[in-house]
RNA sequence: GCUCCGGUAGUGUAGUCCGGCCAAUCAUGUCGGCCUUUCGAGCCGAUGACUCGGGUUCGAAUCCCGGCCGGAGCACCA
């Protein structure tokens, strides 16, 4: 220790490395991931799952999954199933789940408590003229409604038709923000559940049904998006009214990620009408597509995790994601020949005593893993592309010879790495022609490449991934008829 | 337009609250070298940032004011 002593120098408060601390924190904390059920989980979303299953790690706790299905027109019924799916992919796990659309008895109890505690009222202005009283800082003629006139209202409301009347949060009139003025906490949808049905009619607003579950399910840490400053604002109104204890409110900043499409709805569209195969196509930023093209769920941990809580926006790159990622899979991933652009090749003047098994491990690292083997004979497929123009250059085909090719023609030159290396040869991958495996790899803007791998690659099960040398590394997704199908993830 | 928020290397971050230990951290990317029978990994090195202008101060990335740039919100969506 500090043999010198007497250093008292005062600190700063102490800072965990990494992931900031939740401030605040009084013994045990209380988080929530709050999806809308409008489909599969994005990116974005897993920043939301992630950092909060951190801070739950870090401080105990619990972490609430709870569905906001409050408006049964955004409401994708396979979504109660994928949000889930996606969260175990993630590994994020959760204490507890509820779905909004089963607490709507409970929320029209608190809506009535408000009403009788002066704290909203029913009004039945137009929404435009609303909009102009409001954006004037006027109060609408129902604002000094009595609580039993509101009350009136309220119990009638089932019975309206969609837009007759609302029930609106007092909040201040004056607020120098017109987005903070009097919102709304319930109103009619005439649609039908596609969970409840059509058992309701009146639906609580975002605002007012999470504010009352967070509360009752005693949230003491709020994480969002900084698109949801005003409504933490406008929340905080609710809370005063019903003499509730505001929780921290922690604002992020927007998550940008290049080249990728990461609107639901407009991925839903996309695949409507073709354009993407499916919620796991390799151009959206679902998780499932991230997922089946080989990005481990540890690397995008890492990534929230370095990216953070701060309300600044950030831009991933691919690139970060790749170098994240490869650090998991290099250990992981075995290695396998492929050639993406077959080539017959005959190598004339192979001396009989180099043909025959050429063995290499499926991990360079890891030789307990154990070897593949491959059979050299005269004819070998080469990537097309790795044949060289030029006669004297020298091509190393791995563990095996030295060639050159002469008008196409490939021939012997010699048996050693050494007189490769002496000749600058580059070293490629090679496959045999016995026992070829074909194999299809789907890359990241979808296309499709077929290619040929050795014979060893038909025992990689389902979900590994692998590097396949000096292409990149891949996960194999299924067995599609004969046709081993990999996803491509990076080099 | 109105309200609010932000701006540290290519990217992501630490530091900003409580000014000096910051000629600014770490990661990733890029480039170079070594090593390696992969274009992967590893090792070594290099590169590169406090948005601008004023002010306060002995001293500013850090505090104040203004500009510029960027973002969010302004719904009977979440």
């Amino acid at each position: 220790m500090d043999k010198l002593g007497g250093h008292v120098a005062k600190k700063k408060t102490e800072k965990v490395k990494g992931l900031a601390d939740l401030p605040d924190v009084d013994g045990e904390v209380v988080l929530r991931f709050a999806p809308n059920p409008s489909g599969p989980l994005h990116i974005g979303h897993a920043r939301a799952a992630i950092l909060n299953q951190e801070y739950r790690k870090r401080y105990g706790g619990k972490l609430i999954l709870r569905v906001e299905d409050t408006d049964p027109r955004r409401v994708d019924p396979e979504a109660y199933q994928m949000i889930p799916e996606d969260l175990k992919w993630m590994q994020v796990e959760w204490d507890e789940e509820i779905i909004q659309s089963d607490r709507m008895e409970i929320y029209y109890q608190h809506a009535e408590e408000l009403i009788k505690r002066g704290g909203a009222y029913m009004c039945t202005c137009p929404g435009n003229v609303f909009k102009e009283l409001k954006d004037s800082s006027q109060a609408c003629p129902h604002r000094d409604a009595s609580v039993e006139e509101n009350l009136a209202l309220w119990h009638q409301m089932p019975e309206t038709a969609e837009g007759e009347m609302v029930l609106r949060v007092k909040t201040d009139i004056q607020h120098k923000n017109p987005a903070i003025r009097d919102w709304v906490a319930m109103r009619v949808v005439e649609d039908t559940h596609p969970r409840v049905g059509s058992k309701y009619r009146v639906y609580p607003m975002m605002n007012f049904s999470v504010a009352v579950d967070d509360h009752l399910c005693g949230v003491t840490h709020v994480l969002r998006g900084k698109d949801h400053l005003a409504n933490s604002e406008k929340q905080e109104y609710l809370y005063h009214h019903m003499d509730w204890e505001v929780p921290q409110f922690i604002h992020y900043g927007r998550l940008k990620m290049e080249d990728i499409l990461l609107s639901t709805s407009k991925a839903r569209q996309g695949i409507e009408d073709g354009t993407y195969s499916g919620w796991d196509d390799p151009r959206l930023g679902t998780i499932r597509a991230i997922a089946k093209r080989g990005i481990q769920a540890e690397a995008i941990r890492k990534l929230m995790m370095e990216i953070g809580v701060k309300i600044a926006d950030s831009t991933v790159s691919w690139k970060k994601i790749y170098g994240l990622n490869r650090g998991f899979l290099e250990d992981k991933a075995n290695r396998y020949f492929m050639v993406a652009n077959p080539h017959v090749v005959e190598i004339e003047g192979i001396p009989d005593s180099l043909k025959g098994t050429v063995e290499r491990p499926l991990h360079p690292d890891h030789p307990d893993r154990g070897m593949r083997q491959l059979d050299f004979e005269d004819m070998i497929y080469l990537d097309r592309n790795d044949i060289p123009t030029n006669p004297e250059q020298v091509l190393r085909v791995m563990d095996a010879v030295n060639i050159t090719f002469q008008d196409g023609e490939a021939h012997y030159h010699s048996a050693g790495l050494e007189e490769a290396r002496k000749a600058k040869a580059k070293i490629v991958q090679w496959v045999p022609l016995k026992g070829v495996v074909v194999i299809e790899v789907v890359m990241p803007d979808a296309t499709v490449v077929t290619g040929y791998a050795e014979h060893s690659i038909s025992s990689v099960k389902g979900g590994d991934v692998v590097q396949l040398e000096r292409v990149g590394f891949a996960r194999l997704d299924q067995i599609n008829g004969h046709i081993p199908r990999f996803y491509y993830a990076h080099k």
